[in-house]
RNA sequence: GCCCCCGUAGCUCAAUGGAUAGAGCGUCGGACUUCGAAUCCGCAGGUUGCGCGUUCGAAUCGCGCCGGGGGCGCCA
């Protein structure tokens, strides 16, 4: 199986058929412009469509139509192409051939595992970087929106071709941490029975109470004897590993792991961050003023940007603020890990550091464009049409575990695939949980569960699965129909992994679905009076299941063969 | 004050600058003695918030309004 698109090959016939044109004087001679090929939107136009001799017109001093025509005439076959119009006002419209869709679905199954998987990275190193919540408490529904983001556009960019490395920055530094480790030294206290007060800024969700009472129970009262200071950063450190683990367990069981867990802390400990710092003070970026520490740069239009405020964070150990921390950490990425592109993808309450990030990489003499922020829009979690409200510090919040325990992983991470990443979106409890026609995860599964069940048909009548039998015999409307859907996952995975949109997944598996539904509507697959036809069906359906398969795997959705 | 996102069918949302703007839900009406009815088929439903501009062509790009959501102005 080819791994190169349809619509490319489309692209270069015309692109053939026009130079042809050309050097025939058919056409005058002018530079090609990149050809235009897509999928046809309208049934009756083929399956590509190319405007592209709408565009030229101006160029080669003639009606559209005229052109179309001329190129058309001189297009070499291919063994896809069934049929080529000229249609509206000078599209050329390329059917594909039927004899040639039935075919495909023997080079879907050799493909097997590896069907929908293309070569467009070029070895190109891809790093994406997400969730990456503060490691003071749960994952919650924000969170995990992040966690679906990230891990399905990792699993595209994997499929596009490219070498990808998912990557969790633990914000192991700065002032939340502060309050959190102080908020867990006063409730080791409390729970010793030592009457101190509750940190001003502190974390008063049950967990952090919990966390108090095991470390009181597992260590005593042997950080009652020592300094202050000390003892926040040995309980609040332990504390923070305790709630990495918890995140990683909880983001696990929704079936995303990471490569690397990558330490704030490290890039201090490396001296990293000094030497940026140094080499934005020799290149002029760095003011001091007001006692305070300052980025600046021409593009940014705010002025600049606090890199360190010994008024607000005095001690030195502390990490100054959170734009100092990027700043080491792109060059981290890019220069001293060298992936050719950094995607990281943030909540949009982190939209206004776009910028700064931007012009940090470009101060540090870092092409900007290597870096792409993928900002997605807040959830806001509804039951039963009402809205959760959550605030981490006041503890009250929706964690991820508790959605696992209601939900389960696949509704979760499908409905949050249901909206582009730049629309807000309602996550409904009750929906999710709904095993209904409202919740289109379990129609796709009931699609694949279905063919199982064909398939398990078949064989109880001593069907021999595994013969493909003879699929030129697929020729009824709703079989193309079936196989056009199946071959158009590579371009579903080319356009996610381009546009950095893994939502379009969800939909070509909602599509894939209704197609396969609609083909067992008109065709028997199983008929004992038609053993050949039975045969090239039930590798149809094979070949449908794996397709399937491959987009729900590319989400991380299981595939069941029962539900 | 500045910044970001959204505005498309009754509702929730799609639509890589292309032809007649599509799905699901909801309403209504149909289809199981035959491979899974968690399904399918059909009917109805639109000035793509408004205006101007760019383009052969705009829901899409630009500018200006209107409406909704969110963020920033020494927390991260």
């Amino acid at each position: 199986m080819t791994t190169q698109l349809i619509r490319d090959q489309v692209a270069d016939i015309i692109a053939a058929g026009l130079r042809a044109a050309q050097a025939e004087g058919a056409l005058p001679e002018f530079e090609l412009p990149p050809i235009v090929v897509e999928r046809s939107r309208q049934s009756g136009h083929g399956d590509y469509a190319s405007p592209t001799c709408l565009q030229l017109a101006r160029q080669a001093r003639m009606a559209p139509r005229d052109i179309a025509l001329r190129v058309v005439e001189r297009m070499a076959p291919a063994p896809f192409v069934g049929q080529v119009d000229v249609a509206g006002p000078g599209y050329i419209n390329v059917t594909l051939s039927p004899a040639w869709l039935a075919s495909l679905v023997l080079k879907i199954l050799a493909a097997g595992a590896r069907w929908g998987y293309l070569d467009l990275g070029a070895g190109q190193r891809v790093q994406v970087e997400y969730v990456s919540a503060n490691p003071t408490g749960p994952i919650t529904v924000a969170s995990t929106r992040n966690a679906a983001i990230g891990d399905v556009l990792a699993n595209v960019l994997e499929a596009a071709g490219y070498e990808v490395e998912r990557e969790y920055y633990v914000n192991d530094a700065g002032s939340q941490i502060r309050h959190f480790g102080e908020s867990v030294y006063a409730l080791y206290l409390q729970a010793l029975g030592e009457n101190v007060p509750f940190p001003e800024d502190g974390y008063h969700g049950q967990y952090v109470a919990d966390l108090g009472q095991e470390l009181a129970q597992e260590f005593g009262d042997c950080y009652l004897r020592v300094d202050r200071r000390e003892a926040i950063q040995a309980l609040g450190g332990e504390g923070i590993d305790r709630m990495i683990a918890w995140i990683r367990e909880d983001l696990l069981a929704l079936g995303v792991s990471f490569d690397t867990w990558f330490h704030e802390q490290s890039l201090r400990q490396s001296g990293l961050f000094d030497r940026c710092l140094r080499r934005l003070r020799e290149d002029g970026y760095i003011v001091e003023r007001d006692g305070a520490v300052w980025f600046t740069s021409p593009e940014l239009e705010s002025d600049a940007v606090l890199v360190r405020s010994p008024a607000i964070i005095p001690e030195l150990s502390e990490r100054p603020t959170y734009l100092a921390s990027d700043v080491a950490y792109v060059w981290n990425k890019l220069v001293e890990r060298g992936f050719d592109r950094a995607i990281y993808i943030w909540g949009a309450d982190h939209h206004g550091d776009v910028p700064r990030v931007k012009a940090a990489t470009r101060a540090l003499g870092l092409d900007p464009e290597r870096i792409v922020l993928i900002i997605y829009q807040m959830v806001n979690l509804k039951r039963g049409g009402e809205d959760v409200r959550m605030s981490k510090r006041a503890g009250e919040f929706v964690t991820l575990r508790e959605l696992l325990d209601e939900v389960g992983p696949d509704p979760i991470r499908f409905l949050l695939l249901t909206r582009t990443a730049d629309s807000t979106m309602d996550f409904d409890l009750d929906l999710a949980v709904e095993q209904s026609d409202k919740n289109p995860v379990y129609y796709v599964q009931y699609a694949h569960a279905r063919i199982s069940s064909i398939l398990r048909f078949a064989q109880e009548r001593a069907w021999d699965v595994a013969d493909p039998g003879d699929t030129s015999l697929l020729t009824h409307e709703s079989e193309l129909a079936l196989i056009r859907k199946m071959l158009e996952l590579q371009a579903v995975v080319a356009l996610a992994a381009a546009q950095l949109a893994p939502h379009y997944l969800t939909f070509y598996a909602k599509e894939l679905a209704a197609v396969f539904h609609s083909f067992y509507r008109d065709c028997r697959v199983v008929d004992e009076d038609q053993p050949e036809l039975t045969r090239a069906r039930l590798t149809l359906v094979r070949a449908a299941r794996l397709t399937l398969a491959q987009a729900l795997g590319l989400l991380g959705v299981s595939a069941p063969e029962r539900m």
